[in-house]
DNA sequence: CGCGGTTTAGGGAAAACCCTCAATAATGGC
DNA sequence: GCCATTATTGAGGGTTTTCCCTAAACCGCG
């Protein structure tokens, strides 16, 4: 029984790289590739693979948002993190988001096909330097009953958050998605008054802070 | 004859990558790995490759300083550029420094093989979407110095953009500094001119990113 | 003294903003 | 199954802001 994997990076060599890398496994096949988000959960849908490597900064919809939208739809699907950063948030938020692993992209290969296999075993794979920051955000206790802003945003509405975030304008976010130009003005509106802030550059430093979008995009 | 290469990446995963990819080509061997930029000039010195497939963000010694390291010891070893990043600053200084290439990470394979082919004749490969940039840069007749592009702003330019940045608004800004509101449209507009940046957003990342203000505000 | 960059500013078109309203799901509780 | 809530979609219509082009006054430097 091969493991089916789905590859979602948006820098082709690296998705190339990780495909002979992984197809060297005999029991491992790359499915697909994705290099956006928004490519990744419409190619989950398509072929349901077993597993998807997702980089957690993707341009258009960002990795941890679309490791929510999977995992919701899809419970059995497992969902590693593979990032440059170690960041906290990103952690925190990926993990939160369902991921069961957060993998380094300066780990050996070797870990990587170890994650694939222990998160097949419904198990969880943190690379080394991720774990002490799962434990010590736990350990300081800070997290629980702590129900942020964001959490009051729907899906869309952080989609959206994040597209304006990365500089598109309304008409620009509307062609995006295939809906109407006031449609994105009610969810832009939407998104700010849930979070009273009234500027875009506010709004991407809030995005920023969240992790729905990146310094160097 | 085979070509000679060193692979200097901080992600060992990318450099495993490139490694499996490159040594698919009969004419290509990789003869070492470096994980900084310091490693890089002293493996370069031991062992003298070809070529070297350079990293532009690496630590302790980034990719743009190690290039210039080693061109300026061996004129005869190409150094190609990998980058995920078109960033104008990164681009014009790693060429500066003396790169034979610049490629950007979401080529595809092909184009590394190409561009080490090319290097190896003595041409100069850049991916598509670093070329506009460089000959934007000779068209603008702004290069030639180091000054980056954040240079070229006035203080009063840079003044508006960290209150852009912080969310003011024009009509906040012209209160503040005492002028009419379209005083500071035309600065917001000399502004992203200068920058190439069209919305507020990036403009924020930009603010950020040159240290003109801050998330946590 | 003119050349180039800075700082100032206006006019018109485009886009964003702000409010209200509303239809169609989908969700979740009783 | 029914109802309340929320999510997603979209419209109307008016105000404000941004965007783009142009341009004048100023100022330092060669």
């Amino acid at each position: 029984m091969t493991i089916r994997i789905l590859i979602a990076d948006d820098h082709q060599i690296v998705r190339q790289g990780l495909r002979i890398l992984l197809e060297k496994e005999p029991d491992m096949r790359v499915v697909a590739e994705a290099d956006d988000g928004r490519a990744t959960v419409r190619l989950v849908r398509e072929i349901s693979p077993e597993v998807v490597i997702m980089d957690v900064a993707m341009p258009d919809l960002n990795g941890i948002e679309a490791t929510r939208q999977i995992v919701a739809e899809f419970p059995k699907i497992k969902v590693i993190a593979l990032s440059m950063y170690a960041d906290q948030r990103f952690v925190l938020n990926m993990l939160k988001a369902g991921a069961s692993g957060y993998l380094l992209k300066d780990c050996a290969f070797e870990e990587l096909t170890r994650a694939i296999r222990l998160v097949m075993a419904h198990k969880t794979y943190l690379s080394p330097g991720v774990t002490d920051i799962v434990v010590k955000d736990y350990t300081s206790g800070n997290n629980s009953g702590k129900p942020s802003v964001f959490s009051t945003l729907s899906p869309r509405e952080r989609e959206v958050l994040q597209l304006m975030a990365e500089g598109k304008s309304t008409s620009q976010i509307a062609g995006l998605l295939h809906v109407s130009v006031k449609t994105i003005e009610t969810h832009r509106q939407q998104v700010m008054h849930k979070l009273n802030i009234h500027s875009v550059a506010e709004l991407t430093k809030y995005a920023l802070r969240e992790g729905l979008t990146f310094l160097e995009t």
